[in-house]
RNA sequence: GCGAAAGUGGCGGAACUGGCAGACGCGCUGGACUUAGGAUCCAGUGGGUAACCGUGGGGGUUCGAGUCCCCCCUUUCGCACCA
């Protein structure tokens, strides 16, 4: 058939026209609004499949969008290239990572080229790039200076398989995040970042994300850094020494009948030691620390605990209570030590009970009748709620939490016995990585003075490319004398050069501040660059980032705000969060074995096509049921906006200018006008909104609208018919680029659809000169009555009781109530 | 256990502030054009012979509920001894 579209030849057409000239190409402009636009980076593992492609095509989308609406916007790619899972591949296949990553880079962005992404390809980043790493060193080197790079030992998630430490964040249900093994514990040297200094602001803050991000993302946030306020208490202990506590419920103070300890706390064994106890006590101690922790501090865990045969000293009421050592207390949260009070706390009951310890009740339970007569040997469980304070000395009668809390926490700071506290769960972030393909962090140890940051001028310190890898699966830099040795920069004296390298959160932590000048080298930004374009002003990418990515970008970007390098405080202003890609019941992944090449999609349907699927099949936020009949599809509307387009390209050219209004055209080409201005209309409303999947269905109306008035009319209307065709391949060319593209020069065009503004809906091409009134009686439909907009209330009403189809339901009966919702329904009550 | 989201035809999904449930697409059925069709076009397509019944189930508010309120069920995701 003649009419049948090459989509190949046309989509290479239009590809090589687009790097040829370099189209989406961005420069700064002060003088127009900007939009940043991004979607997360991707690590190049090798191949895109149509689960990776939704990501891109969502933002392409937008982009196009902006960009027609006269936004300057900034939308630019890259790659999170340093990783494990080169350095993996590597190895087995006797190749390097760095070979491994930049032939993927290079398959990958040949892909998107192919899917016609709007990518400025001048801005290209690639973290594995010493241009690049440069600046996460430097970054690195900043915050060192700041205090919030440091060093510490510490017990730390080690992933065997991984032959790496990992942060808390990483560990995904006891597991490595990336390999899914069991991690476990191990005491180690490593490099922190101190996020908990900014714990408070990073929590604070989500309140302003609130119209711009998914609540489930802030929910998410706000667990993770878990702000709790209560008082640190110290108890002091039998024979010297004291032990502090950090808890919510000073409130609950005098029900504090014993002390827990966690096995790793210092004075675990320190206490027992020359007791008879002491051999029970570090048998204990040596055989918790021992098992797995994940496993022995998880909820419904046996709590097992040993008593140090020591005790301390309440310091509300002077009362003696034992120390005991228990399983699950965690060294790392607090001070590694509870006040247990059994009474209210259910994990301190559930230990009370199994070592015979007391109980005693100091909240009242105002569910239960005179509770402060029940007791305490006959609760079932502890009370965990407020009440009046009971058995609490001179606090007794005041209401916990009304009052009660702030007077105990009072009273223990004018008898400096503890302080208010707030306590944060979010550790400090672990980026010590014992592997090689990353960025070294940029230190040489010296004997003499510690360890040194590098200096500025010395950045950025080479990961060294030319390396063999060592059968004992540790990093080639790590037994890499070149490497190893260096001066230290302070005394310059012999050191040794710090062989982990960082973790790769810390390359993706920046990149998008980078993309606003990404070849400078001689800032990490610059100045009027960051000011123009930073910060990002839309984000699109998968949810499984909610708390490691998103976290991490928020940290760095509030630090760097804070030593003057970007202007906002917080990095994305809207966050899209898209579903997965499902098949076959599955998320599409390689390891799955689900997944459909996107090479395959681009030759059998081409670009468009697949682009449009995607969008179509499912709204953002939603996962996505890959069907191959519905790829199909799309390829048939595609096909057939094309045909319908160039049957009718010298037809079109017969017209003048389109009419103004409605006025003097006959019905159904009236009709045609309204259908045009209304659909450009909803498809404005559901871009601005991503749903792209309504977009795309009133575009499908309109096509068929306009399907049938090709038959029937078009003879008589060419500008109102190319009025249609127009507002058709402008609103579609965000989704189907190169078929737009071709179809506006086909019927004549000026100027390319990218920078061709966005269609305006016109309120006089959308007048209606009837409109259609539903007919109910008793709330149940009855009839259909189109009357004039400008009909009256009365009117509407007698020719819905006229209507021939609601006339049987109202014979014979009285109508005592008629509601009418103007311009659609009225409803007749009998 | 806690928190969040979601449950609508054979399937993916529409229905923005309560007002025609099922838009649009897939699939299916019939027809046209054809040597042929897995191309294209036309018609139909929630269930029921009908009155009617239908948005996970049960109550409620309302003239009117997929939409609001209460209870319950299922699924997915997140958190889960953080004192």
């Amino acid at each position: 058939m003649s009419d049948f579209y090459d989509f190949e030849a046309v989509e290479a057409k239009w590809r090589n026209k687009w790097a040829d000239e370099n189209t989406h190409k961005v420069v700064r402009d002060e003088s127009r609004p900007k939009f940043y636009l991004l979607e997360m980076f991707p690590y190049p593992s090798g191949k895109l499949h149509v689960g990776h492609l939704r990501n891109y095509t969502i933002g392409d989308a937008l982009a196009r969008f902006k960009t027609m609406n006269g936004f300057n916007t900034l939308h630019p790619i890259g790659w999170d290239a340093f990783g494990l899972p080169a350095e993996n591949a590597a190895i087995n296949n006797k190749s390097h990572p760095h070979k491994w990553t930049m032939d993927n880079i290079a398959e990958m962005r040949r892909q998107f080229k192919i899917m016609g992404i709007s990518y400025d390809w001048d801005r290209e980043v690639a973290t594995c790039h010493p241009g690049y790493y440069k600046w996460t060193q430097w970054i690195f080197a900043r915050m060192f200076d700041e205090g919030l790079a440091y060093r510490k030992k510490s017990f730390v998630n080690w992933c065997e398989s991984c032959h790496t430490v990992l942060a808390n964040e990483q560990v995904i249900d006891g597991a490595c995040w990336r390999c899914d093994t069991k991690v476990y514990q191990q005491e180690r040297d490593g490099w922190f970042l101190a996020i908990t200094r900014y714990a408070e602001r990073l929590l604070d803050a989500l309140d302003e994300l609130k119209d711009g991000w998914p609540e489930r993302v802030l929910v998410m946030q706000k667990n993770w850094i878990g702000r709790s306020v209560g008082a640190e208490v110290d108890f002091p202990v039998e024979g010297g020494g004291t032990i502090r506590v950090f808890t919510t419920r000073p409130d609950t103070l005098y029900g504090a009948t014993f002390i827990c300890l966690a096995p790793e706390h210092p004075m675990s064994l320190a206490l027992a030691k020359g007791t008879e106890l002491e051999g029970e006590v570090e048998t204990f101690v040596r055989e918790t620390i021992g098992e797995d922790r994940i496993a022995r501090t998880a909820e419904g865990a046996e709590k097992k605990g040993a008593f140090t045969g020591r005790y301390a000293r309440n310091p509300m009421n002077g009362e003696l209570v034992p120390i005991w050592i228990a399983n699950f207390v965690l060294i790392e949260y607090g001070h590694g030590a509870i006040m247990s009070v059994p009474a209210h706390d259910q994990r301190d009951f559930d230990f009370a009970i199994k070592y015979d310890l007391l109980v005693r009740i100091v909240i009242r339970n105002g569910d239960q009748e005179d509770s402060s007569q029940i007791a305490a040997e006959a609760m079932q469980s502890a009370y965990e709620g407020d009440g009046a304070m009971v058995n609490s000395g001179p606090f007794t009668g005041l209401h916990n939490r009304n009052e009660g809390i702030e007077k105990v926490i009072a009273h223990l700071e004018r008898n400096k016995i503890g302080e208010k506290s707030v306590n944060y769960r979010i550790r400090d972030w672990g980026i010590s990585r014992q592997r090689y393909w990353g960025a070294p962090i940029p230190v040489v140890h010296c004997a003499k003075c510690g360890p040194v940051r590098v200096p500025d001028k010395d950045l950025p310190v080479i990961l060294p490319l030319d390396v063999e890898f060592p059968e004992s699966g540790k990093s080639p830099i790590a037994e890499l004398e070149s490497f190893i040795n260096a001066k230290c920069p302070k005394c310059g004296g012999p050191g040794k050069r710090e062989t982990d390298t960082m973790d790769t959160f810390m390359c993706s932590s920046w990149y998008f501040a980078r993309y606003a000048s990404p070849r400078l080298d001689t800032a990490m930004v610059d100045k009027k660059d960051a000011d123009y374009f930073l910060p990002v002003d839309q984000y699109v990418g998968g949810i499984e980032h909610a708390i490691l990515h998103l976290l991490y970008a928020r940290f760095f970007t509030r630090f760097l705000h804070d030593i003057g390098v970007v202007p906002s405080p917080e990095p994305f202003r809207r966050l899209l969060t898209q579903g997965m890609v499902v098949k076959d019941g599955a998320k599409m992944s390689k390891s799955k074995g689900n997944v459909v090449p996107l090479d395959e999609m681009a030759v059998k349907y081409g670009a468009d096509a697949t682009r449009l699927f995607i969008l179509f099949a499912a709204p953002p936020e939603r996962d996505l049921e890959w069907n191959d009949a519905g790829i199909e599809g799309a390829s048939r509307f595609v096909n057939r906006v094309h045909r319908m387009v160039t049957s009718n390209i010298d037809y079109m050219k017969k017209g003048g200018g389109a009419p103004s209004g409605l006025e003097g055209l006959s019905k159904e080409v009236a009709d045609l006008r309204r259908v045009t201005h209304k659909t450009i209309a909803r498809v404005s409303g559901d871009f601005a909104r991503f749903q792209f999947n309504t977009s795309i269905a009133a575009v499908m109306e309109m096509v068929n609208a306009m399907t049938s008035f090709e038959a029937k009319e078009a003879q008589f209307a060419p500008e109102v018919f190319r009025e249609a065709v127009e507002a058709l391949i402008t609103l579609l060319s965000p989704i189907t680029p190169h078929l737009s593209n071709e179809l506006w020069e086909a019927m004549g065009g000026k100027g390319s659809m990218r920078t061709k503004a966005w269609p305006k809906a016109d309120a006089d091409c959308m007048k209606e000169d009837e409109i259609l009134i539903i007919v109910q009686v008793n709330g149940k439909l009855r009839g259909r009555v189109t009357v004039s907009p400008s009909a009256s209330k009365e009117e509407i009403e007698s020719a819905a009781m006229n209507d021939e189809k609601v006339k049987p339901h109202l014979e014979g009966k009285q109508v005592k109530k008629v509601i009418v919702a103007p311009g659609k329904l009225i409803n007749f009550v009998v």
